[in-house]
DNA sequence: TCAGCTCACACTTTTGAATAGC
DNA sequence: AGCTATTCAAAAGTGTGAGCTG
């Protein structure tokens, strides 16, 4: 059985920049602007929690650095953006739509990986749909439990990845906090960021190889139980086969409804007057006529509505059917994969995220559940839940394509909290000046990143040239070559903007711009940056990492690593206690090895001197998952309930979940 | 009162088992 | 007997709109 530690701090969003997903080596100074959850939760640590993981002493390799990752639906994915995306949650949980589709290249072919998807949240407001535009009308609501979907047929080699689309199409999002499908879990209201990330499984034994984020500002989308904005639900119907109903010729259009409702009335209405069914006029109730009829009776305009110019939808067979030989069916041995405390079965569609009751770590730590009585099954005791999160937020902020924020200049000049609302991921506006249009509602977003302009800086994008792809990377375990022999600095808005348009220039002669970042593993530490962080930059976070396996017999024995872990929250968190990324190697490497900022750059962390903390330590659980080949121990319900400790305010307690479902 | 949510509904596609044909 | 193609029903995925809730 292999095994993969797994840092989940996949999700780290706007929260987690208030959160402190950084285990500090030291405590730095720090000023947070209100006093972050894990700030608290961090004082009520015992100081032997707060103790950074061990570096693995195997030195940690390198990930490739060409691996590249393309939307490939993105054409789909743009219209949908400039209009504004909207994605349904339900109770039950419901697709996302456009499917997240992606390609990836670049990898080593002979090398086992493993794909995770996660949604974050872009910031930390609530949305209302007022006018023609969403408006912010509050703070966000607490941060629910973070899951990350992990590609069925995870792991699979380099080769299995490239040879086809991969798709998330079988995500499921949800608000319904307790659900137990494995669903991802959103606010209503709320903006989310899916981010995909490519963790490297190097070797059969080894899982210390390291990953890579990617994210596409396309994709991001605002949940809603209903539809708000018509032309989401016109581009849905036109675009999605599943709503071919709801077309302009179909059967369940609003004249067909119409009419039926009308017959169905009619119908009662008769037999309410005695009069037999079969008595009823023939023009009320000759249906498939209707179709035909309003067919040749719409007038043109109305049958341009259809979007003719929508992109055909690949059919279900494309890359992802369930005809293709599935990786799992390949006859490679079963490598132990081990991540965290789930249980990828072999037939890769259960996935199951175990939580060792406060087991210890592999650092040692040992964190006792304190206050909830959790399952395998997803059932829980917890104290309830309480939200404490302020409503600190800018009434009345539109990102109506009338009233698009303008992104800050510098971190320094960001402006205050009250300021920080929308700031959509902006791809166009940021690289093509002239398809700007095509995002009329979406304000751009701040990426605080390091513009990566190492050689593995994704260079093509061959499906949608308009389509300015950002990529996070995350593990530069060495230093990111800078081609300006300036160190890479943690990107401002501007510094976003400029970079990105500079790139485009420098890559308007070799091919579509796209534009990479990425992301060191430095904590948000520099006060300067601890505001703007949360205000405009709510997407970069550490990506969950892999080491050494640490249980099975089979491999060499690797030094124990804290991996994955979840920070603890005290009483009234603004947000629940994620999934946190706690990588030690990555830490020690950011932190050493880093290049400094330069002078009148955006601000960046110093690599000799530790960063001044954003967040102070905290404890943290780690998450394991297991990959058991046998089916049998799949298990339907595939969650990973964090144990609250602090007196956690969650009514489900804080709890990661991380599910896989057969996708196909 | 109203915004947001839930649910039933009709329609569609997808999936897989059953059947027929070679 | 084994394989392939076709058919059919069930399941699942859609948006809609009425009704419910806080």
């Amino acid at each position: 059985m292999l095994s993969v530690e797994m840092y989940p701090s996949l999700a780290l969003g706007t929260q987690r920049h208030r959160d402190c997903y950084y285990r500090e080596r030291e405590a730095p100074p720090h000023i947070p602007l209100c006093p972050a959850p894990c700030d608290m939760a961090a004082r009520a640590l015992a100081p032997s929690l707060l103790t950074p993981p061990p570096v693995p002493s195997q030195p940690i390799n390198m990930p490739q650095d060409d691996i590249k990752m393309e939307l490939e639906n993105a054409s789909l994915w743009k219209q949908f953006s400039s209009v504004g995306t909207e994605m349904i949650i339900t109770k039950k949980g419901r697709r996302m739509f456009p499917q997240l589709r992606v390609k990836l290249s670049g990898l080593n072919p002979s090398l086992r990986y493993i794909l995770l998807l996660d949604i974050v949240p872009l910031d930390s407001s609530r949305y209302r749909f007022q006018g023609d535009s969403w408006q912010v009308v509050g703070g966000a609501e607490a941060r629910l439990p973070d899951r990350v979907f992990i590609h069925p047929d995870s792991p699979a080699s380099g080769a299995h990845w490239q040879s086809r689309t991969v798709s998330f199409h079988n995500t499921k999002l949800t608000n319904n906090t307790l659900d137990t499908h494995g669903h991802i879990i959103l606010h209503s209201l709320h903006r989310y960021q899916p981010r995909v990330h490519v963790v490297e499984a190097r070797d059969m034994q080894s899982w210390a190889g390291g990953q890579r984020s990617f994210l596409f500002p396309e994709t991001h989308f605002l949940t809603v139980t209903a539809y708000q904005n018509h032309k989401i639900t016109e581009l849905k119907i036109n675009s999605n086969p599943f709503a071919k109903g709801f077309r302009q010729d179909g059967m369940n259009n609003k004249r067909q409804r119409d009419a039926r409702q009308k017959r169905k009335l009619s119908q009662v209405s008769n037999m309410q007057d005695g009069e037999s069914a079969a008595s009823l006029s023939p023009s009320v109730s000759c249906g498939p006529c209707d179709s035909t009829q309003t067919l040749a009776s719409h007038p043109p305009e109305l049958q341009t509505l259809t979007l003719p110019s929508l992109p055909l939808l690949p059919s279900p067979s494309c890359g992802f059917s369930s005809n293709q030989i599935s990786f799992q069916e390949t006859p490679l041995p079963d490598p132990p994969l081990q991540l965290g405390h789930a249980y990828v079965s072999s037939q890769i569609a259960d996935l199951t995220v175990d939580m060792v009751n406060g087991q210890q770590d592999a650092t040692g730590s040992n964190h006792q559940p304190s206050d909830s009585m959790i399952d395998r099954s997803g059932s829980i005791s917890l104290p309830p839940y309480t939200q404490t999160y302020p409503d600190t937020q800018h009434g009345s902020m539109s990102f109506s394509s009338s009233s698009l924020p303008q992104p800050s200049s510098s971190y320094p000049s960001l402006p205050p909290p009250e300021h920080s609302g929308p700031s959509l991921p902006h791809p166009s506006s940021q690289t093509t000046p002239s398809s700007t249009s095509d995002y009329p509602s979406l304000p751009s977003i701040d990426y605080p990143s390091i513009l990566s302009s190492s050689p593995s800086l994704p260079h093509t994008s061959t499906t949608s040239p308009l389509l300015h792809q950002t990529s996070f990377t995350y593990p530069p375990l060495t230093p990111p070559s800078s081609t300006s022999s300036s160190p890479q600095p943690l990107l401002s808005s501007s510094s976003y903007h400029s970079l990105s348009q500079q790139e485009l220039t420098q890559q308007a002669d070799t091919g579509p711009p796209q534009i990479a970042f990425s992301f060191p593993d430095l904590p948000p530490s520099h006060p300067n940056q601890s505001q703007p962080l949360q205000m405009s930059a709510p997407l970069p976070s550490l990506p969950f990492s892999l080491s050494g396996a640490t249980h099975s017999s089979s491999y060499p024995p690797v030094a124990p690593t804290e991996m994955g872990s979840f920070s603890q929250f005290p009483p009234g968190a603004h947000y629940l206690p994620e999934m946190v990324l706690h990588h030690p190697t990555l830490l020690e490497t950011s932190l050493s090895s880093y290049p400094p900022p330069s002078s009148g750059s955006p601000t960046l962390y110093p690599p000799s001197s530790a960063p001044p903390a954003l967040y102070p330590s905290f404890s943290s659980y780690p998450l394991r998952l297991y990959q058991d080949p046998c089916p049998s121990y799949s298990l339907p319900l595939r969650h990973v309930y964090r144990q609250p400790q602090l007196g956690h305010t969650h009514a489900q307690g804080s709890y990661l979940d991380m599910s896989g479902r057969a996708m196909f």
